[in-house]
DNA sequence: ATCAATAATGAATACCTATTCATATTAGTA
DNA sequence: TACTAATATGAATAGGTATTCATTATTGAT
């Protein structure tokens, strides 16, 4: 077996482990028996438990960065971008639920606590939409006056207070693909009707 | 000393204590030093580590509840009471900067690991919004096919990043002020310029 | 001042777990 | 096959802490 695919094996089982009894009450023991193999093995690839939550962080998050700019490569219109953004988003909990519990609710915990961690990944993440705001700046569709520093928080975090309700609650009230558009919505046209009806 | 005034003492160190080093690196000795009681008494008051959390999340949201509702009540536009709801929310972070911590981080993390405290202040809190908004459709200010459910959560999402923004850097770049305005602005008008100039 | 409650104490208990390391296994090479 | 280096093992270590409870202090009524 390639050194690599053991590594993955115990990130994989640790997403697992995490997800389900979250980075405090999860057990190194719990890990290894997981990903089957003994408890000492997980120390020849991570220097402790905390390097396997930033290592799983790192890596995981990499990935979802190259897959939605990829897919935002061949769109130029910026209001589809942010669509494609938020369903690229939200997406993530049918596709990996365990992976996102642990990006939501874990890391950003323990972010607090490392702080010599910067979690430039995050930052690489949150710009993407920045990125697009001031695309839609420039081309004169969005609105000048809107900080792309304020609204990028704002959009993620709407995105991913979305997130936490399918996390937290097992009975999610509407689909992906329903509320990618509503909360796009939201923040293009916003609550107000126009004023020229 | 009334037996009142040593719950809240106790309960005004946990915040202190779970600020400083989070719920599960926090010991119980470090709150009874902070309390200045014994390690013994922590449980005449509460059951245990988590119910000290729980409990101290139900008496705090409570009176932030409270608080909002009878700057609301003074109010009839619904934008108005959006950007005062906001204000708010974003003041606590200045008001008490431990709790807002708390709330942000510890708390939201244990939820997923009690499943049958259902938190229901968290609810009544958010609930709020969702009020403000039907009220908007109500009066026909608002955009009816904005789902309030979605809205609710979108904007509760937002304003939470921008607290965690302030809770993890130590610089803000931006004022209470500011990011108030410029997240209802955002919600009430969208980021799309208004069709007709 | 005396006496029950009532409240508070903090050392002892009872249990838990991240990490290490001496040992064993496997893989690669000649 | 024999040998070496690289990997893997898991029991033992070393340290930690939530909670309990026998004891002590405080309170308030008589």
């Amino acid at each position: 077996m390639r050194v690599s695919d053991k590594h993955s094996k115990i990130t994989q089982a640790a997403v697992k482990v995490f997800a389900r009894k979250g980075f405090f009450n999860a057990r190194i023991s719990d890990i290894a028996k997981e990903a089957k193999v003994a408890d000492g093995t997980i120390y020849l690839y991570f220097n402790n438990k905390y390097d396997i939550l930033i290592s799983l962080f790192e890596d995981e998050i990499g990935k979802i960065i190259l897959q939605v700019k990829i897919l935002l490569e061949k769109e130029d219109d910026p209001c589809k971008k942010l669509l494609i953004f938020a369903k690229h988003h939200l997406l993530l909990l049918e596709d990996k639920k365990d992976l996102a519990e642990v990006l939501q609710m874990e890391l950003r915990q323990s972010n607090k606590f490392m702080k010599e961690y910067r979690n430039t990944k995050f930052i690489e993440y949150i710009d993407i939409i920045s990125a697009i705001i001031h695309q839609g700046q420039d081309m004169g569709i969005f609105n000048a006056d809107i900080s792309p520093g304020i609204a990028k928080r704002a959009i993620f975090g709407a995105l991913d207070e979305m997130s936490r309700l399918w996390v937290l609650d097992d009975a999610p009230h509407y689909t992906i693909e329903e509320t990618a558009h509503q909360v796009c919505a939201l923040f293009l046209t916003g609550l107000k009707k126009s004023s020229a009806p």
